[in-house]
DNA sequence: TATTGTTATACTCTATAACTATA
DNA sequence: TATAGTTATAGAGTATAACAATA
């Protein structure tokens, strides 16, 4: 006899769950970054200098470039940020971290930090570990199969 | 030299950017069921038998019970539950599934079992394992410690 | 008085399309 | 012709409040 399928063995469920937890705190911890966690990614996308045109930041993201204008422009009132333009490219626009922005960042990672552990509680040291590194490489992957989604549709015809 | 804190070691950009893939398939292989993702997960709920009510389900799956109200007139409307009063109370109603929601339910559990083991694929098995059954203790964890957040509140306050 | 469920309203978030300036 | 960014509009999703029925 087979258990009944519930929906705490859904895969879905499980991210969704975490993630709401996640969300809960982490728009606490950031606090005072405009466009709260997402905007706390957008600086951090920021800071590492690479890939950091609008196009190219809402697209690792993964939000709508229309969006990712508006949480610059708050971003950029708030002096997080200046959108300078591309020597090489004058249509695109580079986003580089005041001052400010990367205090504000560095702020906002430690109490993310802690919100992460929070969150992580229920698990030791080793299990949040593995954790966080599986669910890095099946993000990290997901990204790079962007194109790929027709072909699993085509699989689930079947079904 | 430490390395520059990436956006992709970012707990919340991980489970973001996961839930994000897995809902653009998901919506997919539950095509059909009203609601979406969320139409099979109040479906699933009320497969249990055990916690259907509307108020109960909807705490579970971490909508408002505004929101079920609409999920479930849905669902109903497409013939595949239906509500019943509660003889013990007849404020709440219990959601039963009928026989074409429970083929239903079934349906879409195929469907999302191949999503999800489309989206673990860079995982060998014993990591798969590992990954659901670290995230469902998270989310376990997660739901029954909705009321502290205030106390995680505090503790940020000194970051 | 508190709780379950419903309804109506308003608000937020997101997606779409049209526009500019560059390439 | 295609791309980066902006703006305006509309749409989906969500939350808020008020209500009826019951505890």
């Amino acid at each position: 006899m087979t258990s009944p399928p519930d929906v705490e063995q859904d895969l879905g469920w499980a991210l969704g769950t975490v993630l709401r937890s996640y969300l809960r705190l982490a728009n606490e911890a950031v606090a005072g970054v405009p466009g709260g966690p997402r905007g706390y990614q957008v600086l951090s996308s920021a800071a590492s200098g690479e890939r950091t045109s609008q196009l190219a930041m809402a697209q690792s993201l993964g939000v709508d470039r229309t969006v990712m204008t508006y949480l610059l422009d708050d971003l950029e009132k708030a002096g997080l940020v200046e959108r300078k333009p591309d020597p090489a490219d004058r249509r695109a626009r580079r986003v580089l971290l005041t001052e400010a922005g990367t205090a504000r960042l560095c702020a906002a990672e430690r109490g993310l930090r802690k919100v992460e552990e929070h969150l992580l509680g229920p698990l030791d040291p080793d299990e949040r570990h593995t954790l966080r590194t599986l669910l890095q490489r099946v993000a990290l992957a997901s990204g790079e199969r962007h194109g790929t989604a027709c072909d699993v549709a085509q699989e689930l015809e079947g079904c």
